[in-house]
DNA sequence: TAGTTTACCTAGACATTCTAGGTATGTCAA
DNA sequence: TTGACATACCTAGAATGTCTAGGTAAACTA
């Protein structure tokens, strides 16, 4: 059966990581950016789905060090990822589209008065 | 803050409700039918929003024979259930939004090769 | 040097949806 | 006439996804 909902913190972040390497706390900040400021992702919601991907085989993790001489752990898309972005932005579609197929056939009832 | 995620069952129900009165295997088969069935709720997602909109005052059920002669459960949408639409038809559109501008910003990461 | 930002992480709570069951009536085909 | 299927309502508990609320630590900045 078609999945019911959106897992919509997966697709964002592959979605990120689909335009170039980032590391946890750059997603977070371009994500609001991006969005502007719709999408105020959780580090405890951004983590485990990273943690997720990485096991899944849809991203690889490295460490890099920052101009400033701290490390970050970047995460880089892979083959597999790209799959799955596939398929996740096909979801986004049909699953968005069907929402608003059903909020325009109630139309007639609302403010047409 | 925002809300992050649309509760998407109660917003469908309501926007089904705004056109007519429903009883509930109705709304099950009508979103099926709108969304080209995109969308098959389950009675158990159904039945709890249903009594949850209820309680928050935002329909109301009555008793009424069917043709059949069975006795069917309608639900009928008030003034605050409609208040209650409009704001989710606006984060609705809001949290689409951002999810459509974040994937597109991502598209040059993805195949223009 | 104290506070803020950057940067990583996790456990447990909470919210939403599904699975899987229950009850009962009406219809239709074998 | 009986057995299967569709209609029609309901709930408890599991699963999933996100958030809250914490912890650690380095770098910047006032």
């Amino acid at each position: 059966m078609k999945k019911q909902s959106i897992d919509h913190a997966q697709l964002l972040v592959l979605s990120l990581l689909a335009g170039e390497d980032m590391y946890g706390y750059q997603i977070i900040v371009e994500l609001a950016r991006r969005s502007d400021h719709t999408f105020e992702m959780k580090e405890g919601t951004l983590y485990p789905v990273l943690h997720g991907l990485e096991r899944a085989g849809a991203v690889e993790a490295y460490q890099q060090e920052a101009p400033t001489g701290r490390m970050r752990k970047y995460y880089h898309i892979t083959r597999k990822g790209t799959e799955l972005l596939k398929t996740e932005e096909e979801s986004w579609r049909s699953y968005s589209g069907a929402v608003n197929a059903v909020l325009r056939s109630s139309i007639g009832g609302l403010t047409l008065a």
